[in-house]
DNA sequence: TGTACATCAGTGAACGCGCGTTCACTGATGTAC
DNA sequence: TGTACATCAGTGAACGCGCGTTCACTGATGTAC
């Protein structure tokens, strides 16, 4: 095997190690040498591949982003939060990127506890995510009907619930699966911003 | 001055400088030298009065319980949601709670991340606090209205989206104040519940 | 009330554990000729 | 193609930093007589 091969391979080990690790344990609670022994390899080898812990986090972020560009680009994708439709989507998609990324996004709200520098990033990413969004609600304004609180908080309630959703998940009483979830949040939310019900 | 009063202030003294350091710097990041040196007292002396900074916590936590029995037993509290006021009633009071007591509903999350034992104390503390609201919103399903989940269920997105507010209270926007916030929450969360609006 | 001793809160230097990080070494892959 | 040397990923024992925790000491308060 070659050499660079050699390296990759060890990388992508340690990377998905890690995921696992912080999966299992948390973030905060993982050590260097979990990660190389769940990885298989040596604690030394960490060093060839990162600095750090938060250098590897960093790692999984980019990861992360990289590979979920393709998403909110949709055909069925529908941008006006009147129609509850659109919302059902945007949870759902939430929901399944979620679900595929909650290792490293666990991870990162951890680590944004006790790093300044994450806290800035994973603020930075949250209120981009709601950016992007923002011309969704409006459509509510638009068409007569009265948002709780300005676009961006109203979209900050949006996030912020289906945020909590997410990371009790597992307690969430008669263990409720992800359809259920889209469902019982979409209604809420439709109804909380737009005043109205379906 | 009495011994055991020495000893009560420098134990008073303690918790007080704790909470400053773990709103400060957060409970994960406080080293215990950091807080004896906030409360002016030498590093042995931590130990004292508590065995480790989790039975620090713990003790902070007692405290909190202790001071707020107070509260949900008021005149003016209302026990049914499908009537705005008791879910202003409410989410005012819980950020009042919340102000109070920052210091110590912050610490205990972050060290609910870190400990099992902590998470299993704040989920059973939330759970406590879920079902004496129980009954508050079955009003809504007797009166005919439909909730977007279970009582349980929705009660959790009341709290999560409370819970979230508060916690990145900071970022919200345009600064809200307490009062627009309760007032837009209030707002959110009956439209949610009820599919009403007032 | 006074004296002698006991107790105990507080002190801070020193200890030592846990864990991140290093580094000399190995053996396999790459390169030069 | 073959040989000799260079490079480099991986190894794991050892090092050392940071910080929790201890403990011998101090001086003030409590107690016995």
């Amino acid at each position: 095997m070659k050499r660079t091969e050699m390296a990759a391979e060890t990388e992508a080990a340690l990377k998905a190690a890690a995921k696992r690790v912080f999966a299992d344990r948390g973030y905060l609670n993982a050590k260097i040498t979990d990660i190389t022994a769940e990885a298989g390899r040596a604690a030394g080898s960490f060093y060839n591949h990162f600095a750090s812990k938060e250098e590897l986090l960093e790692a999984l972020l980019a990861d992360m982003l990289a590979n979920s560009t393709l998403r909110a680009s949709a055909p069925d994708h529908k941008p006006d939060f009147t129609d509850p439709d659109a919302i059902r989507w945007h949870v759902r998609d939430y929901v399944r990127f979620y679900r595929e990324n909650a290792a490293t996004l666990r991870a990162m709200q951890q680590a944004a506890l006790v790093s300044e520098t994450f806290a800035r990033t994973l603020a930075q990413y949250g209120a981009t995510e709601r950016a992007d969004l923002m011309d969704h609600v409006e459509h509510i304004t638009h068409a007569g009907l009265q948002l709780p609180a300005s676009p961006a908080v109203s979209l900050q309630f949006m996030h912020g619930l289906l945020d909590t959703c997410l990371q009790t998940g597992q307690q969430l009483s008669p263990n409720l699966g992800d359809e259920e979830l889209t469902e019982a949040v979409t209604r809420f939310v439709y109804r909380g911003l737009t005043g109205r019900d379906y």
